[in-house]
DNA sequence: GTCTATAGCTTGATAGAC
DNA sequence: GTCTATCAAGCTATAGAC
């Protein structure tokens, strides 16, 4: 489902007339978004300068100041450029399945393959821009400066949808449990998509991090299941810090 | 278990006698190390400079190079300091366990509470420097330029010795199906540590990040249950790239 | 061991020509 | 829109006094 078509290198843009004119800045403005995306997504806000970004884009480094006035504006541009796209699309396909769930009505299984499976699609036949957005939305989901307020604006309402829902196959859940239940779905998520290479060494190359088809399988039962286990026995813990 | 007492601040360091001459070296690159730890673990290897780490830590610049020759040198002592304790801790909680389960003999809840429990009682007793450390690991995790090495580096042994274990619970699983659910419970564990807020935020003040109490003994049900579900039934996935 | 002083570079950002 | 040129500030690292 959701079969992403849409270019992300700039050389395979497609239906733009090549002589038209006022394609050149907006093309600009994208392959320093893109180069920018790649070298964020590597080394961090603090690992990558102005000045690489525009070497790789090759630009001058006073045309990112022209249209990002200054770094931190860059950053965020790269990160609110898909996200949109993102949550959209992870939005659309929970609810077309919640309208259209099987014979047995909504599962846990069916939601989650409905809510996973757009990043990973992203990710894997999106081009490489959406695999290096995925690998920042990792990085930034573990940030403790500035990583639980970045996510939360971008991301929030889309899970907020989601929690709806999980509500709805689990009516008897505490509203508690499915937080935490989720905080650990979103882990594993964001790890799996930064596609480190750590399980890749961990097991001895039997596991690699780029199968994002199995990852997400995996992750839909793994997670259907410790939902279940978590949300219906009753376990409220006193927090006695 | 495993009752941390080691102080992480300086000012409570103990048993030394206040006249002691060499204590001073020691305490100066401790707090170092303390002052680099913190920084690095909110703001990443780049955001952080040797003259913040020198102004934190009151001493002069010239004196980290002294210690750790270049800033490089002083990232990996900050990420070795603490590894090799918290990894022993873990690998003796599950062989303890594994030697003296309790009646019904090993289960993967017992097993996955002695091998979290660790890091959280650290984190949450341990003093601040093990909360920095948890929250370096976390990031450390997310990141796709050296985290999947280093992580490999400091802690694949202690991790290969739960995967032995879990293999006696379940010894009918598939090994890269436990590598997929480990990976899995990775991704909790590390975003749970690194305590960024985002669950706050989410949950509207219901649940918080630094509940660490709760989010272990969720974290063992829900992981407990996602092996299970990953491990029992044959889901070997084909990769179709 | 600890500091002062400084070399040698790189950084983010801007002013202004075209 | 795009580039050249440049600034002030900040950076890592080191040499050498004490």
């Amino acid at each position: 489902m959701t079969p992403p078509d849409l270019p992300a290198t700039p050389a395979a843009r497609r239906g733009r007339p090549p002589k038209a004119r006022a394609a050149t800045s907006v093309d600009t403005r994208e392959s320093i978004l893109d180069a920018a995306e790649d070298l964020f997504s590597k080394h961090g806000f603090y690992g990558v300068t102005i000045r690489e970004v525009a070497r790789e884009a090759g630009v001058d480094t006073a045309l990112i100041h022209y249209y990002f006035t200054a770094k931190r504006g860059l950053f965020e541009a790269v990160f609110l450029r898909r996200a949109e796209v993102w949550n959209n699309d992870r939005v659309a396909a929970i609810n077309r399945y919640a309208e259209a769930p099987g014979p047995g009505g909504m599962t846990l299984e069916g939601l989650f393959e409905a809510f996973l499976r757009p990043p990973f699609e992203w990710s894997l036949k999106g081009g490489p821009g959406w695999k290096h957005y995925a690998a920042l939305v990792a990085q930034t989901n573990a940030n403790p400066a500035f990583g639980g307020e970045t996510m939360a604006r971008y991301f929030d309402p889309a899970i907020h949808r989601l929690i709806e829902l999980i509500k709805q196959v689990l009516p008897q859940a505490a509203e508690v449990d499915i937080y935490w239940a989720y905080h650990n779905l979103s882990g594993a998520l964001t790890l799996t998509l930064g596609e480190t290479g750590r399980l890749d060494r961990l097991s001895g190359g039997l596991c690699r991090s780029g199968d994002l088809e199995s990852a997400c399988a995996y992750m839909v039962r793994f997670a259907a299941a410790g939902f279940r286990a978590v949300c219906e026995t009753s376990a409220v813990k006193v927090d006695h810090r």
